[in-house]
DNA sequence: TTGAAAGCGCTAACAT
DNA sequence: ATGTTAGCGCTTTCAA
């Protein structure tokens, strides 16, 4: 709309002469639209003289080279991205889908995301979940409908069909998976370790000497949920603490709304032999159990303990400090844009996808303090 | 790239024929690139009727219609996002300048951004600047580059020089200021109620007692801070209390890297008489200066008492928990984007430009507890 | 070494 | 009521 405001301007002002020219030059901002065809009247030479010039192609002589790209400096020329794209096909914009942007771990994501791509001439369109499939489904719509070169994707909890993204990949869409990933789709895939992480939690507990350890997870449709089960019981089972079914409570929504987080802690404080820890399995869920028990009243350690993970800045400012198992989020943005770039620039069709895992941290603070012998 | 390689899947198996097309109904995900040349030639008539139609025209027939819809719900036609924006001159995205994402406040404020723009069919393109004046306007070109159709920008600390907006706005793009806006550019703005939240905040350490109140503030470039230090001032004055410069403090860089907030903390507790009370105004430095308080062993609010902007949900379990001022973060974003549609939307030039201010929330909790007196 | 022309998908003025 | 044509800005054969 206001392009057209703008070519009103021009009409007032005259064509581009010497003095408008000048004045272009001294805007830091250019928005003339000054075209390919501009340059190639200027000069006297033809449009596609200067598209090849400007891409310095070799059939072009250096002189005629020399020219165009001074008068495109001084026209302050910048190619309409939407007309090449038009023409290229692609977009040289990527897609995200995450479950919510309010969330330090993501948005540490997304960080990482951004810093890669906007080095490599690409943006990024953002769309969340917020834990749903139906929104998933119609993001990707969205973004599809948008020609997104690239899909970056950390599912939602409801995600069980994957035929979205089954169908897209099948068509070479490039995807990388991130955080929650996907088995039944061949491509590269970014994760932090989370079977270690929960693996050194547990461990921790166990070191701290607690024995009724319970696990607040999110839904088992994700990977993440699967890993991080997988770390918890091994530490178990290398203790010989028989794992307890009734200790490991799920979220099937990754705690999007607190009322699930507060009915599996419920559950567990009022059965019979009650935890005396818990590994909490999300930065939603870890935060919430930990306001869910302050407002209760339950002392942390001390009552139960608490570790989850949590990219949260604030954890060692809580009450108690809270031991935390963060994750490298903005490493996992990076590789994961680097890798998509890679397969949407690759020549050839790549066949040869990897997982990366990236370690995790384990921060011990008070809140999981050594269990006090009675 | 990956769009050739689909093309060459076509090649293979042939041009669109009734098979193909049911194998496209099937698919939720339709990428076949359907043009309005395929259901022109489909239904044997030209494409123009075919844009005709399906924009409801009233020079088309009813059954023509009726056709043409069938057709394109058939194959699953999408309209391509990029013809038309090079047909209109517009992208249908606007572009979002914030200093980073990964800060609870602004996090919700583009939660609230993008519920709204999506219903409207934009998408966002969302830039950080990290607080600095030549990313922020290396951002802008970024931006404009891609062709935006408005802006939504909360400016840097860094940013004093504005021409880069203002030869913008000249040029009638639209823009819609919120958080950090700019006098000398008219145009819609969004704030929170900073003037009245940092009015509270300080009668509120007044009643409780306190009198020496430092206030920690950004950098004096932003309007947040001039807004936020008037109301200091006047609840300071109301009370007679005689306000101290050395007891406001400028973190030129909004806090960006601790050691600003640190020397600022550090200056406060040094000085001849050092405050009984701090104000902080913006979530980074908040949350900064509580860590730096712990770290120090400073007991928060017996040795000094602390209240500060902060959107965290967190600031409840902290130990002490945290007085806040909060930010309707996403109301802020909803209203910022409305407002730039209908800017962007406007069939005519707007010169009646409003200033939406919301009020903000003082959440009363220990950090600033009524002082003990001797 | 350069230019002319076609076309990416869509739209709109101008025929018919 | 429908079709023809031209063109948005750029790229890419193909001719000259």
């Amino acid at each position: 709309m206001w392009l057209y405001l703008l070519w009103s301007v021009f009409i007032c002002t005259g064509f581009p002469t010497v003095q408008s020219v000048e004045l272009t030059k001294k805007c830091p901002m250019n928005f003339e639209n000054v075209t390919i065809k501009d340059i190639a009247k200027e000069l006297g030479i033809s449009a596609s003289a200067v598209s090849k010039a400007l891409k310095d192609s070799y059939e072009i002589s250096e002189k005629t080279k020399k020219r165009v790209l001074e008068c495109a400096e001084r026209l302050n020329y910048k190619p309409n991205p939407m007309a090449q794209s038009l023409k290229r096909g692609n977009s040289k914009s990527i897609g995200i889908i995450v479950s919510t942007i309010d969330n330090q771990f993501f948005s540490q994501v997304i960080n990482g995301i951004e810093s890669v791509a906007y080095t490599k001439g690409y943006n990024v369109i953002i769309t969340q979940t917020h834990e749903s499939y139906q929104l998933e489904v119609s993001n990707l719509r969205h973004l599809m409908y948008r020609s997104i070169d690239g899909l970056l994707i950390s599912v939602s909890t409801e995600t069980e069909e994957i035929d979205h993204l089954k169908n897209l990949h099948q068509k070479n869409l490039p995807i990388v998976f991130f955080d929650r990933v996907i088995d039944g789709i061949e491509t590269h895939k970014v994760i932090a370790d989370n079977f270690k992480g929960a693996y050194d939690a547990t461990m921790h507990f166990i070191e701290s000497g607690y024995r009724k350890i319970a696990h607040i997870t999110s839904s088992p449709n994700i990977s993440i949920t699967a890993e991080r089960l997988k770390g918890y019981m091994l530490a178990l089972e290398e203790n010989n603490i028989k794992a307890d079914d009734s200790y490991i409570k799920y979220c099937l929504h990754g705690g999007k709304d607190m009322l699930e987080i507060e009915n599996a802690l419920d559950e567990l404080l009022h059965a019979d032999n009650p935890p005396d820890a818990i590994f909490t399995a999300s930065d939603r869920i870890t935060t919430t159990i930990f306001q869910l028990l302050k407002k209760m009243g339950i002392q942390i350690p001390d009552d139960i303990a608490l570790l989850g993970f949590t990219n949260t800045h604030l954890a060692a400012c809580l009450n108690p400090s809270l031991s935390a198992v963060s994750q490298p989020g903005f490493e996992i943005g990076e590789k994961a844009t680097e890798m998509l770039i890679n397969l949407i620039e690759s020549k050839y069709p790549v066949y040869d996808f990897e997982t990366i895992v990236l370690p995790t941290t384990l921060s011990v603070r008070d809140s999981s303090k050594p269990k006090v012998k009675y």
